[in-house]
DNA sequence: GATAGGCTGATTTTCGAAAAAATCAAACCA
DNA sequence: TGGTTTGATTTTTTCGAAAATCAGCCTATC
C-alpha cells in the first residue's frame, strides 16, 4: 500500500533529469530560453545541486547550453542547426536500418508490426489533430524505433536515440502552423513494409525520403520563428515588453 | 601579474570535468573501478555536488555509468564495446573524411601539415616508445581532428570526438604490451597524402585500415586484460586477495 | 540449517545557506 | 556627450552537514 512515486531505486536527479528532458523536447521549456534557477527549483521541486546535475546531463546530450558562470540556456533551434541534424540523421538512420534487417528476427518483426498497430490506432482514434498530442508522439518515437531495434551495435543505437529526441522539437514546431498534412500514416506504412520485405535499399531509400521531406515541411512552415533566437535568449522580463 | 589557474572564467565544475576525462581517458582511473566520493573529494579537492555534476556529465559521455542509488564507476572496456566501437568509427570517419576533402581550404591543408609535422617531431625525439607518451597522445589526436576539422556538420565531428576519445583507453591498453610496432608514422604520412591529393575513396580505405587494424592489435596484445571486469567491479578489498 | 527481519557502519544523495561572480544603474570624470 | 568606475542587486556556483539508502552481519524463528 506505500505509495511510490519514484518507480524504482531511481535518484531525484534521474527523474529531474527525465522531465526536463521531455519538457526540452516538448518546447515546455522554449529554445533559447534562459534556466534561472529559482524559477526552476520550483518548477520541479529540487534543491541547486540536484537541478545542476541534471543540467549537467542535459548538457552533454546537447539539449541544453551552459555558459561558464552565466548560467544555462535551452539549445536553441535553427536552421543551420535543422540541416545539419537532417544530414546525420539519414546517414545514421540509414545505416542503423541496414543493421537490423540484417540481424532481426521473427519477434522483432513482430514487435514493429505492434508498434505500428498502436500508432494507426491512437492516429485514427485522434483524427486531424493527432500531431499535436504528446501521447502520439510517443508511439511514433517507439514505432521507428522499434524498425531499428535488431541493430546490433549499441553505440550506433543511442548516437540514433539522441538525435531523434533533438529532431522532434523542429517535428513539434512545424506541426503548430501546419494547415494539411502530408499522408504520413502512408508513409509509415510503406516504410514498415519494405523492412519487412528485408529490402534494404528501398527501405533505406523510404527513410531517407521521411526524413527530408519532415526537415522541407518544417523550414517551410515554421522557419520563420527561429531565425533571430538571440532575442529569446537575452529576454527581457515581462514588464519591459509592457510599457 | 594576477594569477590565473583557471585560464578563462571556467567553472570549477568544468575543470573537474576535463582532469577526470583526461584521467579516464588515460587510464589513471582504471576502466570497472568504483568511483567513491570520499576519495575523489580529495584527488580534486572539491565538494560532493561538484564532483556529482563533472561526474552527470562523463555519464552522458559514456565514459562512466551511474548506478542509481549506489554511485558510479569508470565505464568498463570489453571486446565487444572495442569491436562494436571500431564499426561506428569507421562508419563516422569515413563520412567525415569525405565531407571535408570536399570542403577543405586551402588553410585547412596547412593545418594538416602542421600538425602531422608536430606529431612526427616528437615521435623522432621520443625514439621507439612514444606511444607511451601523453604528449604525443595528445599530438596525435591533433592531427587526427586536422584531417576532418573542415567536415562543415558539428554535429558529426562531436560524435567524431567522442567516439575518439572512447577509442584512446584501448589504444592506451595496446600500447603497454606491444613489444613491436607496426609502421604508424608511415601510415599516417601516407593517410595525409591521399588527403591533400583530395582522394577519397583511398583517404577513407586507409582510415579504415587505420581504425581497425588498430583495434585487431588491442586484442591480439590486450584482449586477455579485459575479459573479466566484473571481477574489477565488484573488487573485493586488498586483504581478501592476500589470504 | 535455512530464511526473514532488523541492526550498524559505510556510502551516496539531497538540501539550502554562504561565497563568488555577473548584471544593472547611478555617479563620476574627461 | 561618451565612456568608465563604483556599488547595490540579482544570479550562479560551491560547500559540507544532514537525510536517505545500501551492504554486511547478527539474531530470532520455523
Amino acid at each position: 500500500m506505500r505509495e511510490k512515486l519514484k518507480p524504482a531505486g531511481e535518484t531525484r536527479a534521474a527523474d529531474v533529469l527525465h522531465r526536463m528532458r521531455a519538457d526540452i523536447i516538448s518546447c515546455a521549456l522554449k529554445p533559447g530560453a534562459k534556466l534561472r534557477f529559482e524559477g526552476l527549483r520550483e518548477m520541479y521541486a529540487v534543491s541547486f545541486s540536484t537541478l545542476r546535475e541534471a543540467l549537467s546531463r542535459l548538457v552533454a546530450e546537447g539539449l541544453v547550453i551552459a555558459e561558464d558562470q552565466r548560467g544555462f540556456v535551452v539549445a536553441p533551434v535553427s536552421i543551420d542547426d535543422l540541416n545539419d541534424l537532417t544530414y546525420v540523421r539519414v546517414l545514421v538512420e540509414r545505416e542503423c536500418l541496414a543493421l537490423a534487417i540484417k540481424n532481426g528476427d521473427d519477434g522483432w518483426e513482430a514487435d514493429i508490426i505492434g508498434a505500428f498497430h498502436r500508432m494507426d490506432r491512437l492516429q485514427t482514434r485522434l483524427g486531424s489533430n493527432y500531431y499535436l498530442s504528446e501521447e502520439w508522439g510517443k508511439l511514433h518515437g517507439d514505432f521507428h524505433f522499434s524498425l531499428v531495434a535488431a541493430c546490433a551495435s549499441p553505440n550506433l543505437l543511442e548516437i540514433r536515440q539522441k538525435l531523434f529526441e533533438r529532431a522532434h522539437r523542429y517535428r513539434r514546431m512545424s506541426s503548430q502552423f501546419r494547415t494539411k498534412w502530408r499522408a504520413k500514416d502512408v508513409e509509415h506504412k510503406m516504410i514498415m513494409d519494405s523492412v519487412i520485405a528485408r529490402d534494404v535499399p528501398k527501405a533505406q531509400e523510404l527513410i531517407e525520403r521521411h526524413i527530408r521531406e519532415t526537415t522541407e515541411n518544417v523550414i517551410k512552415h515554421a522557419g520563420h520563428l527561429f531565425v533571430a533566437h538571440e532575442e529569446v535568449r537575452h529576454g527581457r522580463p515581462d514588464h519591459v515588453a509592457a510599457e
